[in-house]
DNA sequence: CAGTTTTTTCA
DNA sequence: GAAAAAACT
């Protein structure tokens, strides 16, 4: 007998309504089973971090709020997420199962099983690009290979159709109904304990508001003040220069799609390849997080080891009292403690420190890069497997497109140049009485780096 | 010649 | 990106 479809939509890195593939596609054909699995496990070694966790559990909140506000409710299981689908969709009576793609190499696998594994059950499996501008299985060189420079990346994206214009969110979700008694149980939020034990997350409270709504009022606030200055206040961590986009998007809570039209019509609907200066500085950024999908989905060994294989040479400093005083924020240099307590604090760095602080573990303290990846990785609430990877790489100088070896950053000068006010080191590095004396001798640190990286060149033919 | 600007160099 | 060297004034 011919059943009405039921769909369940599982959700996860696509924590919104609008613009969702997956979910419009569903809403579309009949009944619709919002579904989120916790299984961090299936992402070993990069399972969430502390930061996106708390992240995580507000963000649930705001979908489950605006799911049950659309007519339908937000089922939350335990995975694994195989196990759990398979009981769902016994519960619900469900003909299909749609979902929005992610890039991890983890991730992908998992997913590869788990479609087939429902295709045999007799479910229709279906998966949509939500996430991304252009997927990575649709862009390559000429050569067919993928880019690994940046530039011509960015070049052939623009050379393009625009992506697709955003769909809106369903007005009205039709709910499913779960079959037997114990049928259709949703465990609480608070269940799967992704709030930290001791309550740290004051600052990113006051700092964040995680969700879709946040995420469309962050853009809102970025195009009327932000955006038009961006090319230059980027670059100082002292103002709110950013779009400050980055952890709604590695949710999914406003998709790229929406942000880069949303951009074009805040410069009167210019094709993107049209737009010049800050409005596509900005849009370029978005390329960037393109091409961090990219290289994550072709080269995924690139998450523990370089993308170039002679920096596997590289002599790396076994230095864990320097690492501790990089993490603590308490090196000497204020521009480098300010940007890690700012991070330990409200979760998130402005990017020039970013860069300041990387450059400053991997070259002046010679720690390896993936020590930096670790703990990026734990305390951003933004920590997104493709841009830290591509990020850690990039100053390390062992990546695509990587920044030359010689670029050693100056941690004194960086800070004249962004923070000539002091304003930034002021409000984060804790400077006072117990201020720490320098932990190295930068100019000395300097010539060690570039001494340490002839062993790189030396093995080379 | 001291001070400043420009160019070169850096596995 | 920044230090050192070279070229100017």
């Amino acid at each position: 007998m011919p059943s009405s479809p039921v769909t369940l939509v599982w959700f996860r890195h696509d924590l919104r309504l609008d613009d969702n593939p997956a979910l419009a596609a569903a809403a579309a054909r009949g009944a619709v089973v919002p579904v989120f699995i916790w299984a961090p496990e299936e992402e070993t070694p990069w399972e969430p971090g502390a930061a996106s966790r708390w992240w995580l559990h507000q963000s649930l909140g705001r979908l489950s709020a605006a799911v049950e506000k659309a007519g339908a409710s937000l089922v939350i299981r335990r995975g694994p997420s195989l196990d759990a689908l398979r009981t769902l969709a016994r519960e619900f009576s469900a003909t299909h199962v749609a979902w929005n793609r992610r890039y991890e190499p983890a991730v992908i696998r998992r997913d590869t099983v788990i479609k087939k594994a429902l295709a045999d059950d007799g479910l229709a499996v279906e998966s949509h690009n939500g996430s991304l501008l252009f997927e990575p299985m649709h862009v390559a060189t000429k050569e067919g290979k993928p880019y690994q420079v940046f530039t011509p990346f960015w070049r052939s994206l623009l050379a393009r159709d625009e992506p697709v214009e955003p769909v809106a969110a369903p007005q009205k979700l039709r709910a499913a109904a779960a079959t037997g008694k114990a049928g259709g149980k949703t465990l609480s939020i608070d269940a799967l304990g992704l709030l930290p034990a001791i309550d740290w997350a004051g600052t990113m409270r006051t700092t964040w508001t995680p969700g879709e709504e946040g995420a469309r009022q962050r853009l809102k606030v970025f195009l009327g003040r932000g955006v038009a200055a961006y090319g230059t206040e980027r670059d100082r961590p002292d103002h709110e220069g950013t779009s400050g986009l980055s952890p709604h998007l590695h949710f999914g809570e406003i998709s790229p799609r929406r942000v880069w039209h949303a951009v074009r019509e805040a410069v009167g609907g210019t094709p993107a390849a049209r737009i010049t200066g800050s409005p596509e500085v900005y849009l370029r950024e978005l390329g960037w997080r393109e091409f961090a999908n990219h290289l994550l989905y072709h080269f995924p060994h690139t998450t523990d080891a370089p993308l170039r294989a002679d920096y596997a040479r590289f002599p790396w400093a076994n230095d864990p009292v320097g690492l501790r005083a990089w993490q603590r924020g308490r090196t000497g240099f204020p521009i480098v403690d300010a940007g890690m307590r700012q991070l330990w604090a409200s979760g998130w760095m402005h990017n020039r420190v970013r860069m300041i602080v990387a450059s400053f573990l991997v070259k002046d303290l010679r720690v390896s890069w993936l020590e930096g990846a670790r703990w990026f990785w734990d305390t951003l609430v933004d920590a997104d497997l493709a841009a830290n990877t591509l990020g850690w790489q990039w100053a390390a100088g062992c990546g695509a497109d990587a920044a030359p070896y010689f670029r050693i950053f100056n941690p004194t000068s960086q800070a004249e140049k962004f923070d000539p006010d002091q304003a930034y080191v002021r409000q984060w590095a804790g400077l006072g009485r117990d201020y720490p004396e320098p932990i190295v001798d930068h100019a000395a640190a300097r010539k060690l780096a570039l001494e340490a990286l002839k062993v790189v060149s030396a093995g080379r033919k």
